[in-house]
DNA sequence: AAGTTGAGCGTACATTTGTACGCTAATTTA
DNA sequence: TAAATTAGCGTACAAATGTACGCTCAACTT
């Protein structure tokens, strides 16, 4: 890659980080203007044009890099249920990590998953949509559910999970333990309604 | 009540209702100026002020109307399900009534529910809180559970419900039945998942 | 070496915003 | 009836925003 381009891509980065880090929990993406942006990214302006056509279009970049971050950091943790334990206790702790480590991404989604626009919405419809049928593959393989069921289950536990980690973006650490364990109830009596369902379902054929 | 504590009460209910009406999928109440909102209630911007501190003032009374109203609405049509029948069938199918005859209401509770003021977020929260609550105690005395597990089964619900809503409201009425009947499918788990447990935790004294 | 491209800048402008201030006129109080 | 209160208005202003336009000069192409 040549130097010119080089630059080009550092100061897009430049623009993406700046407006990571501008969010917090009392600034969403929505509420950036394409000039506190800007300066924050230490350039003009006008200049931000060369990398976005508007600042829909950075926030459509965010949501999907976001997304990816997210899923990638999910697997790694889910390498380590594979050495034994409880699948749910693992991943809600490894989720948790996740949150505590990318607040931002989160909270761009979540925002943006109940925004104002439709692209935004259905982009991050599309990140969870990843995670459910990752998540429902996953159950209809080990849990021999009906494909209709194990979606289901899976699209409860993810929205359970999600909603948990909104919550717990305004927990301190410590009560995020609490949390967690009921979240982890939670997610048993999904799972368990699940297979009793299935079980009845079985039966009656 | 005098002539002038009537007007005041008028032109109030119309800067609410201003507000109300503006809300859509394309725009959140804090993308909603006190101009804007003003000139669709027919006052000056600077009138505005008779009525509310701020926007914050005004978004936080809606949140708070829009939760009474939304309970309301709950509460009339749980008595449709005393007559009998599935109590989750039927608290579905009224809760999507409810959302289809006032979708903005559930605009401002959802989007703000994730928002950027933490005062919203604890006005919504405690919205929900209240039906969480009133859940958790008919489950406890109908189902007998435990109270942590009614608590944890009642949230999980709530959460379930309310999240259908989001996806709901991008929906054409024809694509909610199906919405409809996955929701009640994920409540059964809940439920069901929730009594397995509570078994075992009784047979285990 | 000469010519082209394009990232970044500065200037400029029309819009919109929140809100301070002082007035008016109708209602309420005394 | 006289005085006090106050909902609503118009004017005014500083601040911020998005973006059009044209320039520069380093990097790339030919």
């Amino acid at each position: 890659m040549g130097v010119r381009a080089q630059q080009k891509e550092k100061t897009r980065r430049a623009l993406v980080d700046a407006a990571f880090n501008q969010l917090s929990a009392e600034r969403s993406f929505s509420s950036l203007s394409l000039r506190e942006v800007a300066r924050e990214a230490g350039i003009a302006p006008t200049s931000f044009y060369r990398h976005f056509k508007d600042m829909n279009e950075l926030g459509l970049t965010m949501v999907d890099e976001g997304g990816l971050t997210l899923r990638q950091m999910m697997r790694k943790g889910r390498q380590r249920a594979e050495a034994g334990g409880s699948v749910i206790r693992i991943s809600v702790d490894t989720f948790m990590e996740v949150l505590e480590s990318n607040p931002n991404v989160f909270r761009i989604l979540l925002h943006e998953r109940s925004g104002t626009s439709a692209a935004f919405r259905a982009a991050v419809e599309r990140e969870i949509e990843h995670f459910i049928s990752e998540l429902a593959h996953y159950t209809e393989a080990q849990a021999n559910r009906t494909p209709l069921l194990a979606r289901a289950q899976a699209e409860a536990l993810v929205i359970l999970v999600f909603n948990a980690g909104a919550s717990a973006l305004d927990l301190k650490r410590s009560e995020r333990k609490a949390l967690a364990d009921q979240l982890v109830l939670q997610l048993r009596m999904v799972a368990t309604g699940a297979e009793a369902l299935q079980q009845k379902m079985d039966n009656r054929t």
